[in-house]
DNA sequence: CGGCTTCATTGACCCTGATCAACAAAGCCG
DNA sequence: CGGCTTTGTTGATCAGGGTCAATGAAGCCG
């Protein structure tokens, strides 16, 4: 039922280190699904028995306080790796911020099949690892930046992580982005009404231009740079 | 030259993963070292040529702003692991934080090593899971949390880290951290003062005492996980 | 022991960003 | 098209925590 050889996350998910037979073996073990924007696959403190590979879509992981405040720890695209591998608790709930799809694992069977393919694994360590890198840049944000320097920060790896797929053309000249405000917010550690305010006053001296709730063109990169510290 | 075999960190790094001739393979391409306390090891952006066990004594994982604002972004206690395996600069510097002996590998070696063990690989990985968990788990103290839930989250979260190892007599019966205030302020991303101020606070209330600038005594565990948030 | 340096505490004041509240603009659907 | 809901913007006010500054307590070493 899964065909990988013409999956579209083909040769930049972890699955592009297997020989075609072990993709095949892989394969019958996976399952394609649906989930709508909003939806939560899975809950922080829960057990997670499952892991995927997005196809499409964009889904985050949110830690939560008891009382209820949010933030984003993590921003899921086509071609990463979902789940916890090897055991535990997910720390974390994963929910879509967008129509997604995924090629999902029971994550037993998933962790079996990878400790027989060290190639896999090996993809596996250097995303969790560049994934470690972006979580403590984040934490230098989150600990010690301004709201101005955070939203120029946010915008400047929006305009990075985004632009290879919608067309090369002029990567400057505009990106959309898949968050409302209060997601930026849940992002920054800021309340919705800061990040508002940040956005509107970058508008006003010229430096980004909004033209529609979820659009962004940066109109001076340097000075973008400059703000975010 | 390096006794793998007697090793104190033997069981619990991972190399606890290999047999007594892979160690003894990997243990001709380690080097013992000691490190100072307040010596830095890796520079943030520099290109990282190292990689090593930590076998004694803690350090700490900085990024800091161009400006100088520094965030503590990871403690890295005997028996883990430094270092950027497989390719890429180190974005973030590491310092000793007391004096500290490390196991220290080539990266280049140790990566062509570690691609022949998949035994080592899969213990890295795990490691890396863990670490990237504990991250954003601090992610959200950093974004979301005042400044008496995250001097409580810390407590408890030393109280929980630095047991194991002096003796298992009472837990809650002190703790000695490794730790001044700057860098508890660098952990939290507050100031030296908010830091002070809180853990003030918290001695006048009888949660906690202080007996010695580094020592703890915990005292309403329930209190502090309550205040934790 | 005594002076010096480093580290921690405490106080006074101020500013950034949170909170509360009203309003405006988009999207949605009958 | 028009009402309703959701999302975003703007304003007024407030407070948590930062900043600046002074004092106090520990460690260090001659």
């Amino acid at each position: 039922m899964t065909d990988c050889l013409s999956c579209i996350v083909r040769n930049r998910a972890i699955c592009a280190s297997l020989r075609p037979d072990e993709l095949g073996l892989l394969g019958r073990m996976g399952r394609r699904q649906r989930v709508s924007s909003g939806h939560t696959l899975l809950w922080e403190g829960d057990d997670a028995p499952v892991v995927a590979n997005v196809l499409d879509g964009v889904l985050k992981l949110v830690a939560a306080t008891a009382d209820g405040r949010e933030q984003i720890v993590g921003i899921v695209f086509p071609s990463d790796f979902i789940g916890r591998p090897f055991g535990k608790e997910s720390p974390y709930s994963v929910s879509a911020i967008s129509e997604a799809e995924l090629c999902i694992f029971h994550r037993d069977q998933f962790d079996e099949f990878a400790a027989d393919h060290p190639d896999l694994q090996q993809k596996l360590l250097c995303r969790t690892l560049a994934e470690l890198d972006r979580a403590r840049r984040w934490m230098l944000l989150l600990g010690r930046k301004s709201a101005p320097e955070k939203v120029a920060s946010f915008l400047l790896e929006m305009a990075d992580r985004l632009s290879p797929p919608p067309s090369a053309a002029d990567t400057a000249r505009g990106f959309e982005l898949p968050f409302g405000r209060q997601q930026i917010a849940d992002i920054l550690g800021l309340t919705i009404e800061t990040t508002s305010r940040q956005l509107t006053k970058m508008r006003a001296v010229g430096l980004i231009d909004l033209p529609s709730r979820r659009k962004i063109v940066i109109n001076d990169l340097a000075a973008l740079n400059e703000m975010a510290g």
